[in-house]
DNA sequence: TTAAGATTCAAACAACTGTTTGAATCGACG
DNA sequence: CGTCGATTCAAACAGTTGTTTGAATCTTAA
């Protein structure tokens, strides 16, 4: 049980994380993975059991991070004097995009977030529900409080559309080419502008 | 070369859109699709050629159509005078929502078309562009007439946001239950939340 | 150094993948 | 009727899938 930062289970995980972005869960197969990871077949069923499980190790590994980041960052801005959604926006986006700054992985995480999202396999709904669930209902309650206007069929709406369209445009799937400018820049525009059309669409009357 | 309802082409066609929503391309074997076709598994390569060429003929089928609404309904609504940002997007929207009111392959076909947003195949990368591009052009123009305050690179942005977030809450990933209403009343609720939603975020200072 | 446990390895497993084949069946027309 | 093309069918193809196995190797500590 060796906790080396490149041990073999983190270097499956690495190359999970990115196969599973790129081809999807059923498009990835075990032998793709470990020969991304300069790692024998055998190790995936050695250290994590099954291909499902895997998969599930590989949300654990980031999730649970970026929501005591999101949880933190929601904290903090629900205590100050002038709360606001853009507030209460940026602590949902700006940890997830962090994320994509960190390394490819982390950037491949939230595509694979996107992925999950249109995913119905059973199983996986369960696992996130379990491990993402409780961030979503603070998130919910602090929007609620911000926008009073509104009713609860009308929040939950508005909840579910700006919830699919932060996921899928973080998951950078469109077609925006980063311009001349550096990942940071880059990540701080995508940020702006999502907070912006999220806000403005949250406020809508 | 029958061209009847129900014949093996057509029953192929809905099985598998159905089947690639619920499971993804990979996810789903020609197998599964042609047992829920009730259909020898030879049928697929003997009409399609191919599982690759099969997924292309899935979203042609409807494609073409959904195309020709959406086209047809931003041309009426650009016409009158009172052209709003909100028939606009009601030019884009209803007719998929429409698409899912006909029966259970609509529903699903939406679904697919979110699934292909998050595919990174390249073939049907580049089969959506060719079918679909000159669609997305016509409302992007659109779209800067209505929005003549921004500019090219605002307008990029703000596009890239709606098209995600109305391709995924089209799709219904999320966690909206449909109240005891009829369908018909659940796609005009839907609709009429995007497009309120999706024109206060385009309409964002 | 030696014994014990953790990890890696090549090889094989049965099940499943998309695709092909050649014979059987169908439908329509002369 | 008989014939010809279109379609369906069971069967098999080679290749890939996730998983298991048992021996080889490495790591750790007595």
């Amino acid at each position: 049980m060796s906790s080396e930062l490149f041990s073999t289970k983190q270097r499956i995980l690495g190359a999970a994380e990115v196969l599973f972005a790129r081809h999807g869960f059923a498009g990835a197969s075990l032998r793709q993975v470990t020969s991304a990871a300069n790692v024998n077949l055998a190790a995936v069923n050695y250290h994590f059991g099954s291909k499902e499980n895997l998969i599930n190790e590989v949300f654990r590994r980031r999730l649970d991070e970026l929501n005591a980041q999101r949880l933190q960052a929601l904290n903090t801005a629900h205590a100050r004097a002038d709360f606001t959604l853009e507030a209460a926006l940026a602590a949902f986006v700006r940890p997830a995009l962090a994320l994509s700054g960190d390394d490819q992985g982390g950037a491949a995480f939230v595509r694979v977030l996107a992925r999950a999202y249109a995913e119905n396999n059973e199983r996986l709904r369960q696992f996130l529900h379990d491990h993402y669930a409780h961030v979503l209902k603070q998130f919910a309650s602090a929007f609620g409080e911000l926008l009073p206007h509104l009713d609860k069929q009308e929040l939950y709406w508005r909840l579910d559309i700006v919830s699919g369209a932060l996921t899928y445009a973080m998951a950078d799937f469109g077609m925006i080419k980063r311009r001349s400018v550096s990942a940071e820049q880059h990540r701080d525009i995508t940020a702006e502008h999502l907070i912006k059309f999220a806000a403005a669409g949250l406020r809508a009357t």
